[in-house]
Formats: C-alpha cells, sequence, structure tokens
RNA sequence: GCCCCCGUAGCUCAGCAGGAUAGAGCGGCGGUUUCCUAAACCGUAGGCCACAGGUUCGAAUCCUGUCGGGGGCACCA
C-alpha cells in the first residue's frame, strides 16, 4: 500500500502528459491512495490496519468539490487538534496533485478539493461523447449475477405488489448491469402442489357453472372473473365434456399455462422479460431428494436436524430451532408433499451450483420470515460465509392502495384486487408507474391513493425529468438549424469559454453523476437514481434559464456550451435507460 | 406473544457505513415570457428530524427504552 514520495512517478507522468482524460471514479481513488499514503508517511505506525480514507462530494460549494474528512476521524488516533493534522497533510499534497485547482482546510478539519475548470470541461466532453456508461466504474468486471424477482405463482394476473417488486427487480438489474455486472433474471414459481390443486378446481366449478351446474369454488380456491374467461375459452377449445373427476390435469394444466400468459403478457407492458422462468417442478423430485439427504445426515448438538412427527413418520419437521430460528417447521406433509421452505432451499442450492458471483433475491415483505429460514438452511448446507458473500435478499414493503379515503385489503384468492393493468391505466402512462415506486427505497411502506393517481401522475417528477430531456433535445435540432455543432471529440475544448459561475455548476454536477449512480449500484438501490435525475433535471432548467445557449454569434461558445447540454441530455437519458423509463424528444 | 419496516415541511417522500447552515416534488403566497420548449425559473412562508436517555469533539444518522402507524408469524406460496 506504500507509495514512496507519496505520489508514484508513473501516476504524476501518467496524468499530465500521456494521459490527458481522467474519469471521476479514477480520481477518487487516486485522492483517496493519495491522502492515504501522506498520512501514513505522517503518523506512520499509529495509523491502525483497517483506517480508511475516503473522498466524497461536498454539500455545499463553499466547500470545494470534494472533500475529505480523514483529519476529523484521525483526531482519535493521533491525539491532536484535528485542524493541525489536516494542515499537515496538506502542506505535503498542496501543489502536487493533477486535475486539483485548489486544496483547503475549512471547519473543523475538513480538507476540501476544488477541481480544475479543465477537469471539469474534460469529464463534461466524456459524458457528452461518450455517454454515462461509458464513465461508470467496472465494478462487476464481468462477473456473474442473478437477481430473482416477481416470482409470482401462476394463479392470477399480477398485481400492484407485484409492479412494485417487478420496477425494482427489473431496475436492480440493470444497475448492475451498467455497472460491469452480467445478469441473468430468474423468476421462480411453483407449478405443483396446493395452490395448483385449487386453481384448477376453481377453473372446474366455472366450467360447470356454464351449463348451469352448481359452481362450488372450493375454500381457498380463486374467485375472481379471469376464471371464468378461461372456463368459457376451455369449453370452447375442448368441449363440455371434461369433469374434474376425470380430467384434473387438464384442468390445471389449462389454467397454469393461461396464468402465465396473463403474467407474461403483463411484464411485457413494464417491458420486462426474463431470461429462464424456473418451474418448481423441475426440482422434483431429485434436487428436493438430495436437499432432504443432506439435511438429514446432518446433527447438531447430537440431534439430527432434520427429524420426523411423533404421530405421523412420513411427515418431516426441521429443527430450525438448531440454526437459531424461532420454530421447526414441517418440510414434508403427511401426504408427501413438500412445504414451501424445502424446495426453496434445493432451488437455491441450484442457483448456487451454477456458478454466480451474486444472487440478488427480491422479495416482498410476506416473504421475511420464511427467508430466514431458507437462509438458515443455505448457511448450514453451504457455510454461512459463502451464503452472506453471494446471497443478498431485498425485502420490500407492500403498497397499500387506498380509494375513497380508505385502505383496501387486497386478496387474490378471493378477487379482490388492483391488477397491475389497472395501475399502469389509472396513473396515465408506464413510465409515471415505474418512476412512482422507484421514487422510494424498498423498506419504505407506500401508500398509492387510486383516486389521485392520475392527478398526481400530472404532477409527478417523471415528467420533470423528462422535460429536461425533452428541452436540450430541442436545443440540439435549433443549433442544428442555425449551423452549429458539437466540438471536436479529439480536440481539447478551451476551458476558457466555460469559465462562467453557472458553466462550473453544471459540470460539477455532472462531475458527480458516475460516482453517485456507482455508489447505488453497490447499494442495491435504483431509488437514488431518481435522486440524480432530479438534481441533473434542476440544475439543467437553471442552467437554461441563465445562459443563452445557441448564440451565432459566438459559435465557438456557443458550441461548447452544446457539448455541456449533451453531456446532460446523455446523463439523464443514461439514468432513465437504467430505470426502464423512455427519454422523450419532444413533449 | 415473537419478528420486520416506518415515524423528517400542509401532503408524498429523499437524506441515515456520524460531520460543516436539514432537502426535493406537490400544495400556499409573490414575481419572471419582444429571446433556444413557462411541463420552466426566481423569491418567500412552512421543521423541538415522534419522545426520552446513552455513546461521541460532533447524532436526523449509531445504541437502549417509550409511544404511534403498517406488515409478517400455515402441514398456502
Amino acid at each position: 500500500m506504500k507509495c514512496s514520495g507519496v505520489i508514484c512517478p508513473e501516476f504524476s507522468s501518467m496524468t499530465r502528459r500521456n494521459h490527458p482524460k481522467m474519469e471521476p471514479a479514477s480520481l477518487r481513488t487516486e485522492l483517496e491512495r493519495i491522502l492515504s499514503a501522506t498520512i501514513d508517511d505522517i503518523w506512520g505506525n499509529q495509523i491502525p490496519d483497517g483506517f480508511q480514507v475516503t473522498v466524497s462530494g461536498s454539500d455545499n460549494l463553499e466547500f470545494g468539490d470534494l472533500s475529505c474528512q480523514s483529519a476529523l476521524k484521525l483526531a482519535r488516533i493521533v491525539h491532536d487538534n484535528p485542524r493541525r493534522s489536516a494542515s499537515m497533510i496538506v502542506e505535503r499534497i498542496e501543489g502536487e496533485l493533477p486535475w486539483i485547482s485548489s486544496v483547503s482546510v475549512d471547519g473543523p478539519g475538513f480538507i476540501n478539493f476544488s477541481l480544475s475548470l479543465q477537469y471539469l470541461v474534460s469529464v463534461s466532453g466524456m459524458l457528452a461523447f461518450k455517454g454515462l456508461k461509458s464513465l461508470l466504474p467496472d465494478i462487476g468486471n464481468g462477473r456473474k449475477a442473478l437477481v430473482e424477482y416477481v416470482s409470482s405463482n401462476p394463479t392470477g394476473p399480477l398485481t400492484v405488489g407485484h409492479c412494485r417488486q417487478a420496477v425494482l427487480g427489473e431496475a436492480i438489474s440493470s444497475l448492475l448491469e451498467a455497472t460491469g455486472w452480467e445478469v441473468s433474471r430468474e423468476y421462480y414459481f411453483n407449478d405443483t402442489g396446493r395452490q395448483m390443486m385449487l386453481l384448477g378446481m376453481s377453473l372446474a366449478a366455472r366450467y360447470e357453472a356454464i351449463d348451469g351446474g352448481e359452481a362450488e369454488i372450493p375454500e381457498g380456491g380463486y374467485h375472481g372473473d379471469y376464471i371464468t374467461e378461461w372456463a368459457l375459452e376451455l369449453r370452447d377449445e375442448q368441449g363440455s365434456d371434461l369433469s374434474w373427476e376425470n380430467n384434473s390435469t387438464a384442468f390445471i394444466t389449462f389454467a397454469k399455462e393461461r396464468a402465465m400468459e396473463m403474467i407474461k403478457s403483463d411484464l411485457s407492458l413494464l417491458s420486462i422479460e426474463f431470461d429462464r422462468y424456473f418451474a418448481e417442478s423441475e426440482l422434483i423430485p431429485d434436487a428436493v431428494r438430495s436437499t432432504i439427504a443432506k439435511l438429514s445426515s446432518i446433527e447438531i448438538d447430537g440431534k439430527s436436524l432434520v427429524y420426523p412427527d411423533n404421530d405421523d413418520k412420513e411427515k418431516l419437521w426441521l429443527r430450525f430451532t438448531s440454526l437459531g430460528r424461532p420454530t421447526d417447521r414441517v418440510i414434508v406433509r403427511d401426504n408427501g408433499m413438500y412445504t414451501y421452505r424445502l424446495p426453496d432451499i434445493a432451488y437455491h442450492i441450484d442457483k448456487f451450483s451454477r456458478g454466480y458471483d451474486l444472487m440478488i433475491d427480491v422479495f416482498g415483505a410476506d416473504h421475511l420470515d420464511t427467508s430466514k429460514d431458507v437462509t438458515a438452511g443455505l448457511e448450514i448446507l453451504l457455510g454461512s460465509s459463502t451464503v452472506s458473500d453471494k446471497l443478498t435478499i431485498i425485502i420490500h414493503q407492500f403498497v397499500t392502495l387506498v380509494r375513497e379515503g380508505r385502505k383496501i385489503k387486497m386478496s387474490t384468492r378471493a378477487g379482490e384486487f388492483v391488477t397491475l393493468r389497472k395501475l399502469i391505466h389509472d396513473a396515465g402512462s408506464v413510465d409515471v408507474t415505474k418512476y412512482l415506486f422507484l421514487t422510494r427505497r424498498a423498506e419504505a411502506h407506500m401508500d398509492f391513493d387510486l383516486d389521485l393517481a392520475r392527478k398526481e401522475s400530472n404532477e409527478n417528477p417523471v415528467y420533470y425529468v423528462q422535460y429536461a430531456h425533452a428541452r436540450i433535445s430541442g436545443i440540439m435540432r435549433t443549433a442544428k438549424e442555425a449551423g452549429i455543432s458539437l466540438p471536436d471529440e479529439h480536440t481539447a475544448v478551451s476551458a476558457d469559454l466555460l469559465d462562467g459561475e453557472h458553466e462550473r455548476e453544471l459540470m460539477r454536477l455532472l462531475e458527480l453523476v458516475p460516482s453517485r449512480t456507482a455508489a447505488a449500484a453497490e447499494a442495491r438501490e435504483p431509488h437514488r437514481l431518481t435522486e440524480i435525475l432530479a438534481d441533473l433535471a434542476t440544475g439543467f432548467h437553471r442552467f437554461y434559464q441563465h445562459v443563452r445557449i445557441v448564440d451565432s454569434d459566438d459559435p465557438d461558445a456557443s458550441s461548447v456550451r452544446l457539448m455541456l447540454c449533451e453531456a446532460c441530455r446523455r446523463s439523464i437519458s443514461g439514468l432513465l435507460e437504467i430505470l426502464g423509463v423512455d427519454a422523450p424528444e419532444r413533449m
């Protein structure tokens, strides 16, 4: 880690001569390295091993562009006034830093850096000519990630809750892709067991009711109108001679296929496509049996992890209490069917065996308890460090629907739910729906007022952002008509032409975009992108208000200002693309 | 009873791996278009960051407790 003389000769010459461009992510890394080396130089072995030096964007322009708090954190370690420590650091590095125009010690001991104009111009140029993605750090570095989301069982249309999850999972996937991960999107569904049986029986009941039979939907069955529609379709296709007693498989298969079609069509409204739909039946019987065998072979405190029920030997329990969970659970029922937890553990083992470096599950709050059990099971089978290193479970809270000021209780089985389709219709557009969900972080509850949906959508911040994009696109058209184009990509732009207060403010905002986006990716928090977008839109609108961009009397200055606009436009469109929201050229 | 999430401006929510005067959108009030899209911009009002302790040079952010709201605790998924 040590670097003699603080500034590596290679780095110094590289940045100053051979490598005229510096990317924001690299600049931060280099600053951190230089600061870290300087601190090591001054205080040497007083510094503990894990001491992290970080450079982050300043909150306020008064404090420069980038800020380092290390001197404050150092105070406790070296027992000195943080301002004095900061000054000692600054003395050593001042004037030696590439791309930095000034360094100062402010407040209680912050070290603040101002970025040089030339650097800011060069970053804006990279954004304008190469786009946002080219400046995002390659965090994944080709590693493979699997994101599992939606995973709703084929029993009916997707609802509002699924919509939130779909949008969230898709945005996380895209965000990972944008930062260098190779992402597979996977949808896991249960196509066996009790729910499918109930679905088939519900369809059979509606089918028989067509010809006047008494429709008896079984207890716990499905009451949605769509079942009746399927029943009519089934009769059109296969006549009216089917009966549940003789043709149960036909009913179940028909319902299951219709449900999956419905779900895929709902997902296509959101432009979501999965790489794989993984059916639970693929795990039965081999994968599940081998999972039971592995779990059975484990003993904790002299007790087998799997044990038979006292009354019924066919029924098997998993001793979750030995794994730190509150209660043991049945994993195989007396009729030989598996409960949810067992195939789910088997499914995750399958995922782990496929060699992913990162696996993300996006679940609703109802999965909280079971997902903890599943994780505990995986940890005992695969080792807790393997699981914690590779598996991340994101639990999002539910959407509460409000209509006429009252909360609506939703139930898919009772047929009382608001579909994803209806939600999109009420909100007025797909973009609005997506953006609305994405402005909240996953763990925040969300009230969705259906009566206000459309009204709110007109005031939705997505239009504010899209408008900025459309406005810039308009400026590009105007510039073209006036014969003004972007500067040449390979010729250095004269920074003097952008030496204004408003230009600098916008460039500084742009410079922050790649690192803020990368931070959002590492936190798996796509809602942060909506914050960046709002900042960019505000920044641009303000810039536009104060600065005349296309000016036929001054084509050179117009051209470089146009470059800033283009940098802004491509930043906005790049972020919107990650969120799956359209970036319109006109509004 | 156990577990999870939330409590920040009138409303919906950001900010929370501690840091320098707490933010946005919408709503309120008042301004700004002979000029590249006014779906914009500028100004202004509005906050004991639920409450109480604790840790710290420093807490909206971390810890503990209390209160309030939501959700989950199937041999459904």
